[in-house]
DNA sequence: CTTAATTTTGAATGATTGTTCAAAATGTTA
DNA sequence: TAACATTTTGAACAATCATTCAAAATTAAG
C-alpha cells in the first residue's frame, strides 16, 4: 500500500512561488490564473494541493512570518555582536528597496490590504508582530537592562516600518547609517 | 439655454463617499457594486459623472493628497509654535488609530497595493510624499536652518510612516509623548 | 501484465467583475 | 403647455473571477 502516482511538482517551490506572487500584487490584485501561471500548475493540482486561494495565502503568510524571524536571528548570530547585527540589518533594508521588483514586508502589504476584509487576518499579522518585537527585545536583553530592551525593540519597530514604507520613494537619506543613528543613538 | 434636468447627488459628497470606500477597502478590494451603494448611484450616472473606477480613483487619491497639505498647514498655523503644532499632530496619529475604523494613510495604502500594477501610480504617490516632506521642511525652517529643517523633516517622515503602520497593532507605547520625544529630541 | 491508488488534465461552472446604452424621467425655458 | 437639453434608470453585456469534477494518465505493488 503506497503511493501509486506521484507529484510531478515540489511543494515548497510552488508554494515560494506563489508567495512571491501575491507579495508582488497583493490578494486580491493576484487572480487565480496569475498563480497558475507563476506556478505552472493546472487547476485541478492546485485544489487538490491547497484548500482555495485563501488557503494557500494563509500558508504563504505563516511561513513568511516564521522564516523572518529565523533570518532575524540568524544575522545577529554571525554578527560581531548584536547592536553591529541590527544596525547592518537596517542598512540592508535601505539597499533592498534599489532592488528592481522591491515589494516590502508582506505582513504590512497584508495588514493593509485585508485588515478591513477580515478581522481574524488583522489579529494574525499583529500576533506575528508582537512575536518579532518580542525576538528583537530577547536579543537586547543580551546589552540592555529588561526594560530598556522592551523600549528599544518597539523603537526599532517603528523604524524598521519607516524605512520599509519610505523605501518605495526613490530619494533616500544621503548617509543612511549616520541617518539611523540619528533616529536610534543607542545603536552606536 | 441652460439645465434642463438637475443633478441629483452632490458630487463632492459622492467623492467623499468614495473616497472612504476606497480607502477602507483599498482599490481591488472594491467592488462597483460596494462603489454604487456607498455612493446611492446607479451605474449610468456614475459612469457619465466619473470616467471609470480607476479615473474615481485617481480623482480621490488627488484629492486626498492636497487635504493632507492644508489640513497639516493649518494645524501648525493654529498651534502656539511649529514644534508643538508638530507634536500635537504625532499624538494625534497615535490617537486616531483608536478609532473604530482606523484606515492609516490612503497614500502609503495606495502605494504598497498598486506600485506593482502601475508604474505611474507609483510615481504619483511618490511625487506626493516629497511634497509633503517638503512642506514640512518649509515649516520648520522657521526655526531651524535649511540644511536641519530638511534633515528633520525627513526624520519626521520616517517616524509619521512608523506610526502609521504601527498602529494597527494594538499595544502602543504607555506613554506616547515621552516615546515620540525619545525618537525626535530635537522636537523638545 | 494487471490491478488499483493517486495525480494530472482542462473544459465547464455559476458568480461576480466593470461597463454600456436605449428608454424614461426631469425640469427649465420659451 | 410644448419643446428639448440633460440626467436617471437599470437591464444587459462580455470578460474575468474562483472553483469543480469526470476522465485520462501515472506508476508502485502484486
Amino acid at each position: 500500500m503506497s503511493v501509486m502516482a506521484v507529484k510531478k511538482f515540489d511543494v515548497d517551490v510552488v508554494l515560494e512561488q506563489a508567495t512571491n506572487t501575491f507579495w508582488q500584487y497583493g490578494y486580491y490584485g493576484t487572480s487565480m490564473q496569475q498563480l497558475l501561471q507563476a506556478t505552472g500548475l493546472q487547476p485541478g493540482s492546485f485544489y487538490r494541493e491547497f484548500d482555495s486561494k485563501e488557503g494557500l495565502y494563509l500558508l504563504a503568510l505563516s511561513r513568511y512570518a516564521a522564516d523572518t524571524i529565523t533570518n532575524i536571528n540568524e544575522r545577529i548570530q554571525n554578527s560581531p555582536s548584536v547592536l553591529e547585527g541590527i544596525k547592518a540589518m537596517l542598512i540592508d533594508l535601505f539597499e533592498e528597496a534599489n532592488a528592481k521588483n522591491y515589494c516590502g514586508c508582506f505582513l504590512v502589504k497584508t495588514q493593509l490590504e485585508l485588515s478591513a476584509h477580515n478581522e481574524s487576518i488583522l489579529k494574525n499579522v499583529s500576533e506575528e508582530f508582537a512575536k518579532i518585537e518580542a525576538n528583537y527585545s530577547a536579543n537586547l536583553r543580551a546589552i540592555f537592562s529588561p526594560e530598556a530592551s522592551q523600549y528599544h525593540a518597539k523603537q526599532l519597530m517603528f523604524v524598521i516600518f519607516g524605512i520599509r514604507i519610505y523605501s518605495y520613494q526613490n530619494e533616500q537619506p544621503e548617509d543612511v547609517d549616520e541617518f539611523i543613528l540619528s533616529i536610534l543613538p543607542w545603536l552606536k
